[in-house]
DNA sequence: AAAGCGGGGTC
DNA sequence: GACCCAGCTTT
């Protein structure tokens, strides 16, 4: 039997249920996809929740102020997928009078859409013949058809988007994609690929050369960054801290965070009065977190200290404690807060 | 072509 | 620690 025949009818038989499975509607599935990149399904999915429960129309959503939208996707990351989806949802509102375009080529012309969104968001709502790549069928078709060009590579992405193209059943591309992608999700998984019960296990070159654990082929990322983050807390004797937005290009664009001093290496408590313009305003300064907290992400790891400060003079403008939950923060923060627990200082 | 962008999860 | 996840944008 045929590849994709054999994909499809696993499919039919093992698909889980999922909310954006049930609709063509393409602002759920557009949602869906933008929330589901890099991001597994048991991660996003009370995000989508949350959004189609908060905005139900693109309407809704591009009505919203972007502060609302990054406030929802707090916790999620890569927060320029947010920036985009508020963007594009008040492009598709205001300007395409509520109609998403219909085909991939239009629709990759959308902010935050790529080639990957606009393949899935073509088959799953216009039965567009738009085969998807994502990391699931990478790994797929890589270890089936003992293919070792680098996957992260541009003849890599060529190579398997020319293959998978090839493969689309084209009677039916939508339940293809989402077959390739289930079955890379539950059977064929990056550790311990459920091979015994595996339909295709017999023809797949992976298992054949047992070089499961070697394929998909990936060239190595760089180490993470280093670097050292040192939040100021600022206590008033009202009630009231500072929190200032990241303004500037980089992570946490858009996004509140207590003033931050970043040091090129861990630094103490009389070091740090070195960095403060005013610590003649300053009655008391302790830190937080005896050992800094690290807070890894792909590309950095931060090595965070909050360092609590008490002051009766604090420049304009503050914030009270009760509404520091309004503000997006990264998680790093939203962590601290819970912790360090304003409301005793209330 | 390579770098930058989050946070959660597995082994 | 290394690697992965329904990738996209910028340099």
């Amino acid at each position: 039997m045929q590849l994709s025949k054999t994909l499809i009818s696993w499919y039919l038989v093992n698909k889980r249920e999922l909310p954006w499975r049930n609709t063509q509607n393409p602002y759920f599935i557009w949602l869906s996809e933008i929330i589901l990149q890099q991001t597994q399904i048991k991660q996003g999915l009370p995000y989508y929740e949350a959004f189609v429960s908060q905005y139900p129309t693109v309407f809704h959503l591009a009505k919203a102020p972007e502060e609302a939208v990054l406030k929802l996707w707090q916790g999620l990351g890569y927060y320029s997928r947010a920036r985009n989806l508020h963007a594009t949802a008040k492009y598709i509102a205001f300007h395409l009078n509520g109609q998403f375009p219909e085909n991939y080529k239009e629709l990759l012309k959308l902010k935050g859409v790529g080639d990957y969104t606009a393949s899935a968001i073509a088959s799953f709502c216009f039965n567009e013949v738009a085969a998807v790549l994502d990391g699931n069928v990478f790994r797929v078709l890589a270890r089936y058809y003992g293919i070792h060009t680098p996957i992260n590579s541009t003849e890599g992405k060529k190579t398997f988007k020319a293959l998978v193209s090839d493969l689309i059943d084209k009677k039916n591309p939508a339940d293809f994609n989402q077959a390739i992608m289930e079955f890379g999700a539950l059977q064929c998984t990056p550790n311990k690929p459920d091979c015994p019960t595996c339909p295709l296990a017999s023809s797949c070159y992976a298992h054949r050369k047992n070089e499961i654990n070697q394929l998909p082929v990936k060239t190595k990322a760089r180490k993470p960054a280093i670097k050292f983050f040192n939040f100021l807390v600022y206590i008033s004797d009202v009630n009231t801290t500072i929190l200032e937005k990241r303004e500037q290009k980089g992570i946490w664009q858009n996004l509140y965070q207590f003033p931050l001093i970043e040091t090129p290496k861990a630094i103490n408590k009389h070091e740090l009065l070195n960095y403060i313009a005013n610590a003649q305003d300053i009655q008391e300064v302790s830190l937080f977190n005896a050992n800094p907290i690290v807070h890894k992400l792909s590309h950095q790891h931060l090595y965070t200290k909050f360092w609590i400060i008490k002051t009766n003079k604090l420049p304009q403008p503050t914030v009270p404690f009760a509404d520091l939950e309004k503000y997006a923060v990264p998680i790093v923060i939203k962590n601290f807060m819970d912790a360090y627990n304003f409301e005793v200082e209330i």
